[in-house]
DNA sequence: AAAGAATTAAACAATG
DNA sequence: CCATTGTTTAATTCTT
């Protein structure tokens, strides 16, 4: 019941690109290419405002967060002092004015204090940042605001700044200034924005009120609408109770994630070594010293999402939230990427993602093992080489062996587009990529997976799935936007690093009859006998689960997850 | 709403 | 006999 009306809380609105497309392509013009596919908004922006912006932003956050400080908000005791849901307004301290500048600042806080007020102020961006894709098209808000609607900001804001950890940790520090970049921007276009006049409550001419949406010509009937239907009763009693439960809970995982990525920021300015591009997959996977992992859970096996924005946003909110109360965990996991096609660039990309948190990756079997094959030096692998593959680029992989070797073998035999060939030493399999292409739309989308296995690697895949909704709503256009926005730049990114993995990618985008694509007949391979033995294996698999394993034990995890315990290094090593 | 695809499970044969 | 590799059927789940 807490779980149906939180939800609701969380309301995802309508979907806009405007605000996506501008952010991304400047956050792609500051990383040194002008993508500029489309000059929405405030194209240039001079440094010096910048500066200025950030400065304010500074000092808002300071204020923030000393405020904070006396009110104890961030302190997890502190919870039970706000029982009564009359005084909600938890944050209404962050409302009063200001007037603190930075020396002063400097003074008060000691460094640990500054840290954290960097933190803050991240934070704070970041819940900008969201707040720019989800409300582009209007103007009036408070993002300090509080109250209610600071839940949904943080939900946004925890998306977000996984993301960078993950960004952090996948293109190492190479993107760390695209990020930052896209921050101050994004945080510079809105910062104009916040008028003080609003109320919290209200906005997009509709309350805000947790499942109301009621519409509201102008800020007198809204008042008086929020009198009368919002007044002081049992509902709206137990609706504040769970909206507090809520920005609870999310103040606590953000203080955790804040954490994290403070901790990998100082790990990765600290040794600004190890580029490491992740072309060739095959050296690739030793670990150096294994420190800075993706956001993930290691411990609940989260499936993606499945669908695209349509399914994650706002529908499932509104027609499932009820059944949500079990939550996420047991649902069936199906992705078909048959229109996720281009396996290879978002492999590439991901690679180091998908190799340690144990997130199923959204591709077909049948397009995995294809990628497998193709990307072996002879375009063959035997089946235990397959298993290998699976086992060394996923971590989702390495638990529960069984069910998915079966299911490679049963593809295997499925498919026409997997050829056996008979060998000295035994057999191998190969691809027939005709027969692969024959079965295959020529359809592509931006693949919203990344945003998926995000949000499922994080963590939160104990958090009611409607919060998973509006995270993935929030997030999605972020993430979407470079590939799909700055098709150049993120092309010619790829030709950076990028072997001839990149070749199957473009076979699979670009050629959808076979076309470009030399009719890879199965006898091809140069050297017919060279069927080695997989080298080393997986020794080093165990490790990267096990380090991940800490990141969501603080929540609630459903019970159901029996997988917990069958992590062990063991489990693979055949 | 139905068809088709993907996944999962499982039986079974061949092979080493 | 056992484990691995392949093949096949069937049920279920998802997608279109």
């Amino acid at each position: 019941m807490m779980v149906e009306s939180a939800s609701e809380t969380i309301r995802t609105t309508p979907s806009n690109q405007n605000g996506v497309s501008s952010l991304s392509s400047q956050s792609d013009g500051g990383g040194g290419r002008e993508g500029g596919s489309n000059g929405d908004t405030n194209g240039e922006i001079s440094p010096v405002d910048l500066l200025h912006l950030q400065q304010q932003q500074a000092l808002q956050a300071a204020r923030q967060f000393l405020l904070q400080q006396a009110s104890g908000l961030n302190s997890p005791g502190s919870n039970e002092v706000k029982q009564s849901p009359v005084q909600v307004p938890v944050s209404m301290a962050m409302m009063s004015p200001q007037m603190i500048t930075p020396q002063q600042m400097q003074q008060i806080l000691s460094p640990p204090q500054l840290q954290a007020l960097l933190q803050q102020q991240q934070a704070l961006m970041l819940q900008q940042v969201t707040y720019t894709h989800t409300h582009t098209h209007t103007h009036t808000y408070t993002v300090v605001g509080p109250s209610p609607r600071l839940a949904c900001l943080d939900v946004s804001a925890l998306v977000v700044s996984a993301f960078i950890c993950w960004i952090f940790y996948a293109h190492n520090k190479k993107d760390y200034r695209k990020i930052n970049i896209c921050f101050t921007l994004s945080v510079s276009v809105h910062s104009h924005e916040e008028h003080a006049g609003s109320h919290p409550l209200y906005g997009h001419g509709e309350c805000k009120w947790p499942g109301c949406e009621a519409l509201c010509e102008d800020m007198g009937q809204f008042i008086k609408h929020l009198n009368n239907e919002h007044a002081l009763d049992d509902r709206s009693t137990a609706q504040c109770r769970v909206q507090m439960q809520v920005v609870q809970q999310l103040e606590i995982q953000l203080a955790k994630e804040s954490e994290r990525l403070q901790a990998m920021m100082t790990h990765l300015h600290m040794r600004p070594s190890e580029p490491k591009p992740f072309n060739q997959p095959r050296d690739s996977d030793a670990y150096p010293e294994g420190l800075p992992h993706p956001p993930t859970s290691a411990a609940t096996p989260i499936t993606p999402l499945r669908q695209g924005p349509s399914v994650i946003s706002s529908s499932s909110l509104h027609t499932h939230s009820h059944s949500h109360t079990h939550a996420v965990g047991p649902i069936r996991r199906r992705n078909s990427d048959k229109y996720c096609t281009p396996i290879a660039s978002e492999l590439a990309q991901n690679c180091e993602f998908y190799k340690n948190a144990d997130v199923r990756p959204p591709f077909t079997y049948a397009s995995l093992i294809r990628h497998a094959i193709l990307e072996s030096p002879d375009r063959q692998l035997t089946l235990n080489e397959i298993y290998n593959w699976f086992t060394r680029k996923f971590a989702y992989f390495r638990r529960n062996t069984a069910t998915w070797k079966n299911a490679v073998r049963h593809n295997l035999s499925l498919h026409k587009c997997f050829v056996r060939v008979e060998n000295v030493k035994g057999a191998v399999w190969t691809v027939d990529e005709v027969e692969y292409q024959k079965r295959r739309p020529p359809k592509m989308t931006g693949s919203p997976t990344l945003v998926k296995n995000m949000i499922s690697g994080l963590g939160f895949g104990s958090l009611n799935a409607s919060y998973q909704a509006a995270l993935a709503e929030s997030s999605l256009s972020l993430l979407n936007s470079p590939p799909l926005v700055t098709p150049p730049s993120a092309a010619s990114l790829n030709m950076l690093h990028v072997g001839h993995d990149d070749v199957s990618s473009t076979v699979e985008q670009v050629n959808s009859n076979g076309s470009c694509s030399p009719t890879l007949s199965p006898q091809q391979y140069s050297h017919p006998v060279h069927v080695k033995e997989e080298p080393t294996e997986v020794e080093e698999d165990s490790r990267p689960v096990s380090l991940l394993a800490g990141v969501t034990h603080s929540l609630p995890l459903p019970s159901d997850e029996r997988d917990l315990e069958e992590d062990l290094p063991t489990e693979e090593l055949e």
